[in-house]
RNA sequence: GCCGAUGUGGCGGAAUUGGCAGACGCACCAGACUCAAAAUCUGGCGGUGGCAACAUCGUAUGGGUUCAAGUCCCAUCAUCGGCACCA
């Protein structure tokens, strides 16, 4: 009697029973692997099938490590604090640590139908006063070693909505919600010295094995650059200006200075006969928005009246100012070679400037320059005793150079910019900072973190561009830890990357009290060998995480330098537009979400896990199709069948049925070890086909069956575990080691190869996988019969792949 | 503009790294079972020509290397992503 395949009734007997009996349990003599997945924001619209794609496979992984004797930490967490539940707070008045409780509570219940092996007992949330106590500490630690600090930036204002703005919300210059005018403003904010580390963050990167596109995209966002810094003089003053080039190569070319409009010396160099146009160019520069400025390219610019001495040839350049000078780069002035450089070229020959070409070609100067003079390299011309030398060589030389003729020295430059850490928000971890009029700003004594987000009546900003704790004077009036005084709590509040950027060190230890982590635990489970999540954090908070992992290293918290050895990045999961039929971002307002409930309800859990996979390759975006699922449930189904109907076949270990058991083991476990998971499961597809075929004359063994579960049970649990059992095992399926497969017994004798004449495929031969060339091209002779003509040129075999036979005539 | 990824049937995608292109799955077509449908099973399924064996073209486009190219080299186009006045 058949029994049918019953996903409903499966699923729910052994989610039941693993969690009576977990089955990844730590017994002390295990080795360790850490199995990590970015922990999700809890939001209101639950989870679609986009995020179970990272979930499955580091379920899979985890499993599969599990199976090779690891005890794998597999936890989950929530990066709750952020701007969502804030503004739902404004608009429903609900506190955000009501909604984000619920949030919590319903995608936990969705991440449980995932039948992942997730220890709920490290969970974490980054809301949780006894994890933002450590969230705190690590900024006490960082404030202690000067690596926080508080500096007036200017940031984006809307002087109507009163408020600061994020570069996204400022839109063509103007307010994204009220229209208005949005202009510069200095205020005081938090700020981390992340550049202290830019060196080792950017050295340690080579040792990670993670994607290279990651490793770039970090490498370019640190953006470091060689060059030298030089210094020239004012004529006529005694100011000098020094600027920073990667091209000291090409000093003789430099025909006039730029400096930024906010440059602390703009307005000294201008002269009376410019003053009026220069404080006018600087006042319109204020009013534009960064964004606005880098995306007009159109050079705009002013002559400051004041001359610069080119101190390698005493050449009087004019100074001008440009807005395409950023004041935060560099020295926030540069000189400038028209003739090697597109933008300096651009802007003299807007403003009539000389152009003297340096590099040339080969000697010779170029007659009529349309265009800047950008190759790498080149002989030096117009360059006094530099003349004659091949630029690239000079390019490198001339710091030094440089440095020892006493106008400037050679130096490096990063594009990373120290991390804005303040926030006028409500609803993320409270700075612990208290402002004295005597002492400054003094930290709060470690003993009285956490400091407790407080309540209030209105999660609505002030006006005042301060967050709404600002409103609260019992709670931001306080006395000075240090004398005493009265004194006002620090009310800005801390990112949400502040939280994200250390929770994976908190899993292992995430009820300790007295210490982040203790030294036994960080010991015996830390750092995370897998990483699995989305590249859309590729910069910020797998940056912000090797920072704040680094600075924990150095006072002493954990003696590891970098946090996750290994990194993967799955895909998105798109939806179809309907018209187009082209990939599109699943979001609510397209309508095109996909929610994984129905799907469990209708196909289960295995069928989704590796309908998951077998979507495409998981390091790529894919397009959701519910009607694949139907292959997946037809496959579950028909090896169901399989073994339950042919277990007891009693059918005798065969060389045809060993070498299919091999080549399952073999095909599965080095497309896995490989990531190529799509592959996975075409392979058991595959696999299961020819076992159909087989089976049906009673060629299959129960081994074959068992190991057939075994590799199936990291991919489709429950069904496996199911099946295992019916196989008679009373143990769990993942107490189990991954099957290993005997090279020999995949072997065949005979391979079956093309016979090719002229590299055209005319015939096919079994032949024996060993035979030498005479007899194998003997054989694709014979079989190529009278198709052969004309005079064999030369005969190619390639033994167990391929006979091609080159005749000519 | 610069850097990177991708481009293969109606669709998602395979291809042992230079060796029979289209595995596996979806969709579709035909047949079996059925009063019928669903489910299931069996077979077919890149284009063109042919009853057929077979021939011929075919992996974005154009060239090249090779006995042999989806795979390597050169150029071009398209789509997506990252950076973007970084001196």
């Amino acid at each position: 009697m058949t029994v049918p395949y019953n996903h409903k009734v499966i699923e729910k007997k052994w989610r039941e029973e693993w969690e009576k009996h977990p089955v990844n349990v730590d017994d002390g003599t295990k080795e360790k692997y850490y199995c990590l997945d970015m922990f999700p924001y809890p939001s209101g619209n639950g989870l679609h099938v986009g995020h179970w794609r990272g979930y499955v496979i580091s379920d899979v992984w985890s499993r599969y490590k599990m199976m090779h004797n690891y005890y794998v930490i597999h936890p989950m967490g929530w990066d709750a604090f952020g701007l969502p539940a804030e503004n739902y707070a404004i608009k429903n008045g609900v506190h955000p640590s009501v909604s984000t409780a619920e949030n919590v509570k319903n995608i936990k219940r969705q991440i449980n139908e995932i039948s992942a092996i997730y220890d709920w007992d490290m969970e974490v949330n980054t809301t949780d006063p006894s994890y933002y106590k450590w969230t705190q500490w690590i900024f006490l630690q960082m404030f202690k070693k000067g690596l926080a600090y508080e500096k007036e930036m200017p940031i984006n204002w809307c002087p109507s909505c009163k408020t600061g703005l994020a570069n996204e919300e400022v839109v063509n210059g103007k307010c994204e919600r009220c229209g208005a005018d949005v202009t510069k403003k200095n205020l005081k904010q938090w700020m981390l010295k992340i550049t202290a580390y830019a060196d080792r963050l950017l050295d340690d990167l080579e040792q990670l094995d993670w994607p290279e596109k990651v490793k770039k995209m970090q490498t370019e966002w640190i953006g470091k650059s060689y060059g030298a810094e030089v210094d020239f003089p004012v004529d006529g003053s005694g100011e000098k200006i020094t600027v920073y080039t990667t091209r000291p190569d090409t000093l003789h070319g430099a025909t006039f200075m730029v400096l930024a409009p906010e440059h602390e010396l703009a307005k000294k160099l201008a002269s009376d006969a410019q003053r009026e146009a220069v404080e006018d160019y600087i006042y319109q520069t204020s009013l534009r928005s960064s964004v606005d400025r880098m995306q007009d390219k159109e050079k705009t610019g002013v002559f400051t009246g004041s001359y610069a001495v080119n101190p390698l040839n005493g050449a009087k350049v004019p100074i001008w100012l440009s807005d395409y000078v950023l004041a935060d780069y560099g020295t926030g002035a540069i000189m400038c070679v028209p003739a090697h450089d597109d933008r300096d070229f651009a802007f003299a020959k807007k403003f009539d400037i000389p152009i003297v070409q340096v590099i040339s070609k080969d000697g010779n100067e170029i007659e009529e320059m349309t265009e800047a003079y950008t190759e790498a390299s080149g002989i030096m011309i117009n360059s006094g005793d530099w003349n004659g030398m091949e630029s690239s060589v000079l390019k490198r030389e001339a710091p030094e150079m440089i440095e020892k003729m006493g106008f400037g020295r050679k130096t490096t430059n990063y594009k990373l910019r120290d991390w804005v850490f303040s926030r006028q928000r409500y609803w993320g971890e409270p700075i612990p900072i208290v402002h004295c009029k005597n002492c400054g700003a003094v930290p709060l004594p470690e003993e009285e973190l956490p400091l407790l987000l407080p309540e209030v009546d209105s999660y609505q900003p002030t006006g005042t561009g301060e967050s709404p704790l600002a409103a609260i004077d019992d709670w931001v009036n306080t006395t000075c830890p240090c004398c005493g005084a009265p004194a006002k709590r620090e009310t800005n509040t801390m990112p949400q990357w502040a939280g994200s950027s250390w929770y994976f060190l908190r899993y292992v230890d995430n009820k300790n009290d007295k210490e982040l982590v203790s030294k036994e635990k960080a010991d015996a489970y830390l750092p995370v060998d897998m990483y699995i999540g989305g590249v859309e954090h590729a910069v910020l908070h797998l940056l912000y995480a090797r920072f704040y992992t680094k600075f924990l290293y150095d006072i002493g918290v954990v003696d590891f330098e970098e946090p996750f050895r290994r990194l993967f990045n799955q895909g998105m999961v798109c939806g179809r537009d309907k018209e187009t039929g082209a990939a599109t971002k699943m979001s609510k307002s397209l309508g095109n979400i996909v929610s994984p409930d129905d799907i469990v309800r209708d196909y289960g859990c295995d069928s989704l896990r590796l309908y998951e996979l077998f979507i495409g390759p998981p390091e790529l975006d894919s397009i959701w199709d519910d009607r694949g699922l139907e292959g997946i449930y037809r496959f579950l189904t028909k090896f169901w069948h399989l073994v339950t109907d042919h277990k007891d076949d009693g059918a005798p270990e065969s060389r045809e049925s060993l070498r299919e058991r091999n080549r399952l083991i073999y095909d599965v476990t080095t497309r896995l070890e490989s990531f190529s998971l799509n592959t996975v499961v075409s392979a058991f597809m595959e696999h299961n086909n020819r076992l159909c075929d087989m089976a049906k004359d009673g060629r299959v063994d129960q081994k074959t069956l068992e190991t057939f579960v075994l590799l199936l049970a990291p991919f489709a649990p429950h069904i496996s575990e199911e099946l295992y059992h019916i196989l008679g095992h009373e143990e769990t399926v993942f107490a189990a080691a991954w099957p290993v497969y005997d090279e020999k017994a995949m072997e065949e004798d005979e391979a079956e190869i093309a016979v090719q004449l002229n590299g055209k495929t005319r015939a096919v031969i079994r032949i024996a996988k060993d035979a030498d060339k005479e007899e194998a091209v003997a054989a694709g002779k014979a079989a190529l019969g009278d198709k052969l003509s004309g005079t064999i040129v030369k005969e190619i075999y390639v033994p167990g792949r391929i006979i091609n036979i080159v005749a000519k005539g």
